[in-house]
DNA sequence: CTAGGTGCAAAAGGTTTGCGGTTAA
DNA sequence: TTAACCGCAAACCTTTTGCACCTAG
């Protein structure tokens, strides 16, 4: 186990207990899934990468799993129009942008919508979360197209 | 049929036709209840509305309607989570207010999100497509809590 | 006339649930 | 010890598809 792993792992387990949610060893999978891959797999194609070490896990474990992790604040999940729920380990403040050309989406640092999340909102209204996500064309689909 | 129908009912005719596509009563009843009740339904819910004037209409139908009116630019979905997709027919620029509470969804107006837009998007990256969603507890909803 | 659309029913995702067995605390 | 969690399979809900019929242009 790298430093990386060790360092999810101790950040899950510090959060589930947080939350008062058990630490399995399927979380912590999950989690350092996620992780290492930040490209904002489907709850599908998590599963398929950790079968690779963990042949035994299941669909409904890592759908589980990711809601715990979303419940103890590691984890949000993006929807993307009627396709299948994303999902990122990022928690910084950002927003995403979504390629309609491959399907792909890519964090993007904040600048601002913080602001935005203060941006008149009504009285009575209060805010959580901020979903903003961008759909467009990422950089690499831009540059194919023009080739 | 009355003013606010004649008047969907043109604007449905003329997006339609500027992008080629047939105009049908069917697409015309699906805009119409979508804008007669601008609460972001989900594609059944807009059936069963249709329903009540329309037996005959189909929930594929719905589906197949609601993606031409995307396509001519004159609906967008609002994905919520792993929920079923919503549908909104205000193409203004706005963002929505996700309750998580009663589960509704309220346009808000813009004020600085076509700023957010420009934040800093890396370059090759183009932006088509702003979905902007605040999740938290609506005026409704907070004002029964504390009561 | 005929390409495009509709309605129906069946299929295909994606996600959740029920349950018997396992395990973290 | 035991409530929480896992794995499996079945159920569920949402969305798409195939096909025969219909209709707008």
């Amino acid at each position: 186990m790298n430093v990386d792993d060790r360092k999810a792992t101790a950040t899950v387990n510090q959060h589930l207990a947080a939350s008062g949610l058990r630490r399995t060893p399927q979380r912590q999978q999950v989690y350092k899934a996620l992780v290492a891959h930040p490209d904002h797999p489907t709850a599908e194609q998590l599963f398929l990468r950790i079968k690779q070490t963990t042949p035994k896990i299941s669909l409904a474990t890592v759908y589980n799993c990711l809601d715990a992790l979303i419940a103890c604040g590691l984890v949000r999940q993006v929807a993307v129009d009627r396709g299948a729920a994303r999902f990122c380990a990022n928690m910084d403040e950002h927003f995403h942008f979504h390629c309609e050309s491959c399907n792909s989406i890519t964090d993007m640092p904040l600048k601002g919508a913080a602001l935005a999340r203060k941006l008149g909102l009504p009285r009575g209204f209060q805010a959580r979360r901020l979903d903003m996500t961008v759909h467009g064309t990422c950089r690499t689909c831009s540059a194919r197209v023009r080739a």
